[in-house]
DNA sequence: GCCGTTTTCGGCCCGACTGTTTTCAGTCG
């Protein structure tokens, strides 16, 4: 059993305690070990055997056991039974808008309601209205939910939402009532898919400016709208929450609406336990607000330095804030050139010089070229003659302009046995070599990992590509010790790819900060099929500004000389080249 | 279920909005 998916069992039980009406103490007790096992260092087997797994913070002695049961077993009776003891369709239920734990075992125990089809039946026939606490208002409102889930995914794309967010902050931003806008939330911090768009406002004004936003031609419906918050369902059927406070107040609701929902309960703690209430108004000693004019002074009031947005995620940044270790995380202004371009040689859209042109004038020092690789047949990959004329087109190109470098790469298959698709004599010829697994999925566990580990002990191979093979809302990482891969990088000095197409942001920014913390380089991927995906690069910095990137850690923000030196290093040790 | 600069027991972050209520419970973030 993978550690993936004892975090996602620990994210149930969760809920089912919740449903049981169970503690929310113990509940939460649940998500927290499970964020602690998403960024664990160490070997989960490793800590299960050795005794050591109480170690890891929020992790005591009962889960402990039962997370050990869980490695050890791959099953945990406590969480079978559990989940034997609640009808399969409550998890569910929680997923509609407006009904909890409360009133999804009221409706069982007095309906005897156990899926989302017999509840909306029961709503049509109109059952709830009879029900104590609930009334005719609630009932639709259910209806409405059951309706939106059936026909929304429960969550989007980041770069399938920023678009429309950023419409609507440019459009508020011109508002005379509005001080101050800024967006908050997953958004805010980067996180790889998002539920809805949070926006925060500053003004003199609420009542008005509430009116005018619920007015706009692109909101649907009206969710809630009070005194601070209204909340919409946009036409393009996203959820978009608006925050209304002082200018006073922002510095303190801006970081309390950017999240995450973790990371703020750390931080009141911490407040607490200074002896100070932490809300979304301010920073308060007794009655007294301590005036902070920005989010840095208010992490100052707190003995901390500045956390950027996309670290705030309770994974350590608070800590970190506090010792002055923080990382000095990359920008887009740091990165000279970008690996992992296709041709039209292979399944790419344009011309090896026009996609050269595009990088040169968008201000980038080097493309490494990387075209699929022989076996892919399906993405046009390769023969050892289109090698060749490809590699004598990139010697002209360079010989003809020394301030712009094209590096002859290849995206080489990594076959079901480890070996990757040519021969030592062909891939000697490449400046760089990405391997990449594109066949064969399903692999199990220990073959999947033998296979990219066998890839990884490869000399010629420079990076590994989209490691675990996720595709963002739609395919599940292929089954695959992520753990063992991250270490033999590391042993074999090989760079990992943070795939920066929005679909894949492949390597899991969570796994990222374990790869930084082994010393592995890791390269912003675009998987550039055309000109477009350029445009991948902001959302890919932010990604890796999630996984604790600093420049250093990442080889597109080497100088052209440097990026020559670094893969040059690297083919001196293949043998025979 | 976790955890300890007040603690091995008793806390555990805090407030807005809604609907069904005459003072609050449930849900949400």
């Amino acid at each position: 059993m993978t550690t993936n998916e004892i975090i996602k069992i620990l994210e149930e039980i969760s809920l089912l305690l919740e449903l049981k009406g169970e503690n929310p103490f113990k509940a939460r007790s649940y998500l927290v070990a499970a964020r602690s096992l998403e960024t664990l260092e160490e070997d989960l087997p490793d800590l299960v055997r050795e005794n050591r797994l109480d170690s890891v913070r929020g992790i005591g002695e009962a889960l402990s056991k039962k997370i050990g049961e869980l490695v050890l077993t791959g099953r945990l009776a406590y969480y079978e039974n559990l989940k034997a003891s609640i009808p399969p369709g409550h998890l569910e239920m929680l997923k509609i808008p407006g009904l909890g734990p409360k009133k999804i075992n009221a409706l069982y125990d007095r309906l005897g309601i156990e899926t989302v089809g017999e509840l909306e039946y029961a709503c049509h026939e109109n059952h709830l209205t009879e029900l104590p606490g609930f009334g005719r208002k609630t009932q639709d409102k259910i209806l409405d939910g059951i309706k939106q889930i059936l026909r929304y995914r429960e969550r989007r794309l980041y770069a399938e939402v920023i678009g429309e967010a950023e419409g609507l902050l440019n459009l508020l931003k011109g508002w005379k009532d509005v001080m101050e806008v800024r967006l908050g939330g997953s958004l805010r911090r980067g996180y790889e898919t998002v539920k809805d768009i949070d926006l925060l406002a500053a003004t003199r004004d609420p009542g008005s400016l509430g009116d005018s936003f619920a007015a706009l031609p692109v909101v649907e419906s009206i969710i809630a709208k009070g005194e601070t918050k209204i909340s919409v369902a946009l036409e393009s059927g996203i959820n978009c929450d608006l925050r209304l406070v002082t200018p006073e107040e922002f510095p303190y609701a801006l970081h309390h609406f950017t999240g995450s929902r973790e990371h703020n309960t750390a931080m009141r703690g911490r407040a607490k336990h200074r002896g100070l209430k932490m809300n979304e108004y301010g920073l308060f000693r007794d009655d007294q607000n301590i005036l902070c004019r920005n989010e840095e002074e208010l992490f100052q009031a707190l003995g901390l330095a500045y956390i950027p947005p996309e670290l705030r995620e309770n994974m350590g940044e608070i800590e970190a804030a506090e010792k002055g270790t923080l990382p000095r995380l990359i920008e887009e202004r740091d990165i000279r050139g970008l690996f992992h371009v296709h041709t039209q040689a292979s399944d790419g859209a344009d011309s090896l010089e026009t996609l050269a042109r595009h990088a040169r004038e968008k201000g980038f020092s080097y493309i490494g070229i990387s075209d699929h690789s022989r076996s892919a047949f399906y993405a046009g990959g390769l023969s050892v003659e289109a090698i060749r004329v490809q590699h004598d087109r990139i010697d002209e190109l360079n010989a003809r302009d020394s301030s712009f470098r094209i590096f002859k790469g290849i995206e080489s298959d990594i076959l079901p046995d480890g070996r990757l698709d040519y021969d030592d004599e062909v891939l000697a010829r490449f400046d760089f070599v990405i391997a990449a697994v594109h066949s064969q999925f399903g692999m199990p566990e220990a073959n999947m990992t033998r296979r990219i580990v066998a890839a990884l002990s490869n000399p010629f191979t420079t990076i590994l590509a989209h490691p675990t093979g996720r595709l963002l809302l739609a395919r599940e990482a292929y089954r695959l010790n992520i753990q063992e891969v991250i270490d033999v990088a590391a042993a074999e000095g090989k760079v990992l790819e943070l795939n920066i197409n929005p679909q894949r942001l492949d390597l899991d920014w969570r796994n990222c900060i374990l790869a930084k913390r082994k010393g592995i380089k890791i390269v912003l991927g675009p998987d550039i099929h055309n000109r477009e995906a350029f445009d991948y690069l902001p959302l890919g910095v932010k990604i890796a500004r999630k996984g604790w990137i600093e420049p250093d850690d990442c080889i597109n923000t080497l100088s052209r000389e440097e990026a020559i030196r670094f893969l040059e290093q690297r083919r001196i040790r293949c043998p025979g080249a």
